[in-house]
RNA sequence: CGGGGCGUAGCGCAGCCCGGUUAGCGCGUCUGGUUUGGGACCAGAAGGUCGCGAGUUCGAAUCCCGCCGCCCCGACCA
């Protein structure tokens, strides 16, 4: 077992799962590499979910649910695809166990073996484009908007609580649509409001890109991502959003009749954001103290606590300002504890992130005020009863914003240009973030880069200026600069 | 699968090199009391197949051999 790590200086990846941990988001359980995301964790990540889902739904989406298990031969009709996703696949081979001969315990059934083995869903594209199949015939069935949340399993050989996991919990959007200008149109639509949801919603700023053919989804013809930038200096892929091309289609013979009354493949897209998510909120956010939330995903924003304990007018109070801030659509909690002391609830909550504190006691009363604590800056300060729930309510606005700007401007001061390999490798191992240099446009560059310095291309940004240079690592000839980083 | 490290109370660890009373410490838990505006204090209590197996020895947490498990780094990846 390893010694616990209590500042984000030491070790910061070893840091943030001590973090995950002690704040209760989730741990690991059972089986190697799976996670269990806790009540705390889950209330979140439900907060992440469903405004998700109402951008989905705004957007003219609708849920449904695709089965778990994909047989096998359903990998293997789209040839990158395969190759992307046959090494981490997990198999179903048997349906059914025994009671062992040696009364050991159970055992797989021999005679149970399945005659086509499954596969569980590493993502979904081939049972949903095989069930397309049947629901497209004509122009007047697309496009097909169709998003399900669900769980899959990818066997990973390393993995990271949130960051990735062997089975996690996502939506994959699927689209169908009758052309080509369509679907592009609607894999950008989608990684907009990624991008929308991470920056309003967690504060996290990201930059939109195109991924490099070596970095592209199994299948995609072109993959587009944010990426954001976690305090450590490393960047993580925290959303995809692919066109597809006819590639699906094609490979599950999904035909239309278009209205000039002649037969195409249809066009398709997919999309999907998972709880690496968490994981991103977090390690963007959080500081040696614990976590921060947000104010928008904040389970709980307010607690108001009681000092030194909930004594009867203490808790009238309390509760005439619980009142006030519900009927302001503020989520707030009134510590009514009465074992611990306040200096240890203080430190609870912090280590939680609930974004704003209210300290409740004699003293304060007898002034009129009360003493409102914000996680993000850690300041206090007196504020009267009168007015209370207005100051709090904006008080959540300016902490959800100057989360985002505190992040921004970490993030730009980590977008640093490189104009030769020197410098491009001291900037890697020193000040970390994101490089943006020259590249010539092969993978072959892109892979030599990687070997050396395990940074990888994140991205191509979205409208990224043109203009004439040189490779930083081959000197050949290039027309922009791209977005280099380590990745977790 | 390669390179490191670690398995001792619920959690975090010391003890091991150099074998020797009843295996310790901190946190947590339980009981009682005093406290209560930034992680309270005092007193007491419960809690252990020292990862497993075999060996050396009068005697093994400690030494030797084998096995198992976990963590970190690398290859893979949302």
């Amino acid at each position: 077992m390893s010694k616990e790590i209590t500042s984000r200086a030491d070790d910061y990846a070893q840091w943030y799962i001590d973090l995950v941990r002690k704040a209760g988001l989730a741990d690991y359980a059972a089986v190697k590499g799976c996670m269990v995301i806790k009540p705390y964790g889950f209330a979140i990540w439900e907060h992440m979910r469903d405004q998700l889902d109402r951008m989905f739904k705004d957007t003219g989406h609708v849920n449904a649910y695709f089965p778990l298990l994909i047989p096998k031969s359903f990998l293997s009709k789209e040839a990158q695809h395969v190759e992307g996703f046959a090494k981490e696949c997990a198999v179903v081979t048997h349906y059914r166990l025994k009671n062992a001969e040696d009364g050991s315990g159970v055992v797989v059934d021999p005679d149970a073996k399945l005659e086509e083995e499954l596969i569980i869903r590493p993502t979904s594209e081939t049972i949903i484009w095989n069930t397309y199949r049947d629901w497209i015939q004509s122009h007047r069935d697309l496009p097909l908007l169709i998003n399900q949340w669900a769980n899959v399993v990818r066997w990973e050989m390393r993995t990271r609580l949130f960051l990735r996991t062997t089975e996690f919990l996502w939506q994959e959007g699927h689209t169908a649509h009758a052309t080509r200008e369509e679907a592009v149109a609607e894999t950008l639509t989608m990684l907009d409001i990624y991008a929308r949801f991470a920056e309003e919603w967690m504060a996290l700023p990201v930059v939109r890109g195109l991924k490099t053919v070596n970095e592209r989804f199994a299948g995609a013809e072109d993959t587009y991502t944010i990426e954001a930038l976690m305090q450590d200096g490393k960047a993580l892929q925290s959303g995809t959003s692919h066109f597809l091309g006819q590639n699906f289609a094609k490979a599950f013979d999904v035909k239309f009749a278009t209205k000039e009354n002649t037969v195409e493949f249809v066009w398709a897209t997919s999309w999907g954001v998972s709880t690496r998510l968490m994981g991103a909120l977090v390690m963007a956010h959080s500081d040696d103290e614990g976590l921060i939330i947000p104010p928008k995903l904040a389970p709980t924003q307010v607690v108001i606590v009681p000092i030194p304990k909930p004594l009867p007018e203490l808790t009238e109070v309390a509760n005439t300002i619980a009142a006030d801030l519900k009927a302001r659509g503020i989520r707030v909690k009134i510590d009514n504890d009465d074992q611990n002391r306040p200096g240890f609830k203080f430190a609870e909550y912090e280590k939680l992130g609930m974004p704003v504190r209210i300290g409740l006691g004699a003293r304060d009363l007898a002034n009129g005020t009360v003493e409102v604590a914000r996680r993000d800056t850690k300041e206090k300060s007196s504020i009267p009863l009168d007015g209370l729930g207005a100051h709090i309510e904006q008080l959540l606005v300016d902490i959800q914003a100057n989360m985002f700007e505190r992040a921004r401007a970490y993030r730009d001061e980590h977008i640093t240009p490189a104009n030769t390999w020197t410098e491009f490798v001291e900037i890697l191992d020193g000040k970390g973030g994101f490089v943006s240099a020259h590249w010539d446009g092969t993978t072959e560059t892109e892979l030599a880069i990687k070997d050396e310095t395990k940074a990888t291309i994140r991205c191509i940004p979205i409208d990224n200026p043109q203009e004439v240079g040189v490779c930083i690592k081959s000197g050949k000839p290039s027309t922009q600069r791209v977005l280099f980083a380590r990745a977790y």
